[in-house]
DNA sequence: ATATTGTTAGAACAAACGTTCGAAGAGGAG
DNA sequence: CTCCTCTTCGAACGTTTGTTCTAACAATAT
């Protein structure tokens, strides 16, 4: 996705506020006057630059026919990829889980949670077994997709010695990992470097009642 | 708010799914064609109501000027309107709670997690007094405002003698109010009716990390 | 310098669109 | 029945609005 002019980025803009504003797109004109563009033609010009970009998408020949994109629009669409249980690996996501098609459950949030974040997913806690987290039966564990975690992050790690998965905070020292429950009052588990594979960082828990 | 007629709520459904689908709202000959409706001033005549009646705005002399009200629109704004702790009286939604003006803080949600309930607002929780139903210091908590509870509901409480805020299940046996800690390990507190005090539902729990 | 590509300008056209109006049908009240 | 209100109908009018075209300007490469 190419850098955008200041044109371009005002335009974007522009139509975020109107929308949140008035509840309906502009018209090619609106924009005209609302970004100080000289004529139709040249936002007629920069729009169909921010189609092509992946911005926006447009409906042809309709009056106010510009829909932005989910991301640039407050409300982001989160796949529940599947459960994670203590003695269960947990899922990762994979290319085709993205593609809308397979995505048997999803969840719609605001940015207010995922805060913008890329390559955000949900996970289902199937049993009891992160009481110690803080977490329980049938929360929705929110995830972000990453290689390494920063000390002090909550994380999901897949134990491999003793097959678990397990969502704890995360401490690096030497020569040991240092993991630890979110329920402060419980002792931490030690676990040797080879044996944790991270899985992904918890964003955030989201419990329905 | 008056009843709506068949075909002014067929023109509210078909909105709603035109808004989501394309991004932008329907013109008025578009909402003829979808909801088989004979003629546009048929439609400009029930989109007068609906305006009257508050379930949408328009702007004049606009092509697609049509705003669909917030609650019919899948966000929500939730008040935060303070703090929840072990020691302090829980916040109680006012009149004035509602006006937009005095809300210092505030959630955007979907109704993915309101579910279109009315009276919603979120409490923050300060300390870990409420480990015991999973809750940790800085969670949110979606509460509804209610004046009765259903057994086996988690509600916010207030303990009159004790002088004690706290989330439990509610059970109302024989004689005594028996209040359970979500976290199924831990043992119930026993309390007089006279001594409980229900202030609100809870329909939710946010925690970010 | 010339060519090329990206961008702006203004005007004009045809279609889309909100509005309005008079007339008439439907249903209930007196 | 008549009277009244609510609702529907079809057509017509005047703007609004997306599109298109040609010309020109700017920046960069050849």
């Amino acid at each position: 996705m190419k850098e955008l002019s200041t044109k371009q980025s005002r335009i974007l803009n522009f139509l975020r506020r109107f929308l949140e504003d008035k509840g309906y797109p502009p018209t090619i004109r609106d924009i005209v006057k609302g970004c100080k563009i000289s004529s139709t033609s040249v936002v007629e010009y920069n729009l169909r630059i921010l189609e092509r970009e992946g911005y926006l998408r447009r409906d042809r020949e309709v009056s106010r026919g510009i829909e932005l994109s989910p991301r640039n629009r407050g409300i982001v669409r989160v796949p529940i990829i599947g459960y994670i249980a203590a003695g269960e690996p947990i899922p990762v996501p994979s290319a085709d889980t993205w593609s809308a098609l397979g995505i048997a459950e999803s969840l719609e949030l605001t940015q207010e949670l995922t805060r913008g974040k890329e390559g955000v997913y949900a996970l289902k806690v199937k049993g009891t077994s992160m009481v110690d987290a803080l977490i329980n039966d049938g929360d929705l564990v929110l995830m972000q997709h990453v290689e390494t975690a920063e000390n002090g992050e909550m994380v999901a790690v897949w134990l491999k010695r003793e097959k678990e998965a397990t969502l704890k905070k995360i401490y690096l020292e030497p020569g040991r990992i240092r993991l630890q429950p979110a329920n402060e009052e419980m002792k931490p588990i030690y676990a040797d470097p080879e044996d944790v594979e991270i899985q992904g960082k918890v964003i955030g828990i989201i419990r329905k009642l």
